[in-house]
DNA sequence: GCAGGATAAAGACATTTTGTCTGAAAATCA
DNA sequence: TGATTTTCAGACAAAATGTCTTTATCCTGC
């Protein structure tokens, strides 16, 4: 059947990282920091890692600017929401509630992952009580 | 570099949500389900996904019986669990702590749900002092 | 026992994805 | 203007993925 590419990949993501650390950005200055040592063809690949990436429209180019700039439209949040949204549709039929069980349940979960846990869900209660809806 | 592929592919995964569905289950019955009104060679193609499926042990195929019968050894659970792992690995440096800021965020939790997740956190706190480790 | 049908096993194949690279056009600057 | 850098368009190879062909093997009803 037609396969689903993914969202971000792999040599993609690497690029949107920097882009996450550093802002706005120059070809130049990622390629130098994703392939140092890099020989001269590197330059390009970004490139075109950016322009699939603009294509999805993962990030902006501003032509304004010499040498253009690019920077990062999704954020490291919005990627992480979009993948866990993936695998709820994958395999919890859509809903993300069966994913946050299942993580608890999975002993996975450090003594501080736990306490955190709980200050989230202390939020909710506070946050329920305040408005007054279950 | 060297790509990445992924853990179960998309056909693959529809074999195994049947095997989660129906347990163990023949070729046979799988390639009924899966491709209806199917001509031929779409049983192949099953064979040819468990195959796969089998040498990256997800699945045990039991060859006492006639005609052999397959089986998930990975669970729902543990492959969402993986699934969560692999993001936590990607984006957030092995951490699920983001994750779960995430899940509580966008996921609607109930009282009842929060309770539920509460009593959860409470088990594995006890869990962790009775064998002393974190 | 044997013919016929089903299953198993091995591998080929086409298409898509993905990372990389080449070459030429455009822009900047000394 | 000439040199350097950047942009742009597209080619490419390797890998992944879904599918198919073929052949060997097994079991069934007769």
């Amino acid at each position: 059947m037609s396969r689903t590419p993914q969202d971000v990949t792999e040599a993609e993501l690497a690029v949107l990282q920097q882009m996450w650390d550093q802002g706005a950005v120059t070809v130049r200055q990622l390629t130098d920091e994703l392939y140092p040592r890099g020989g001269g063809s590197e330059y390009a690949t970004v490139q075109k890692l950016l322009e699939r990436l603009g294509r999805k429209n993962y990030i902006v180019r501003n032509r304004e600017v010499w040498p253009h700039m690019f920077e990062a439209t999704v954020g490291r949040d919005e990627l992480i929401g979009r993948r866990l949204q993936s695998t709820a549709d994958q395999l919890c039929d859509g809903s993300l509630q069966p994913l946050l069980t299942t993580l608890v349940k999975s002993d996975k979960l450090s003594a501080r992952d736990r306490e955190s846990l709980r200050g989230l869900l202390d939020n909710l209660d506070k946050e329920a009580k305040r408005k007054g809806s279950s």
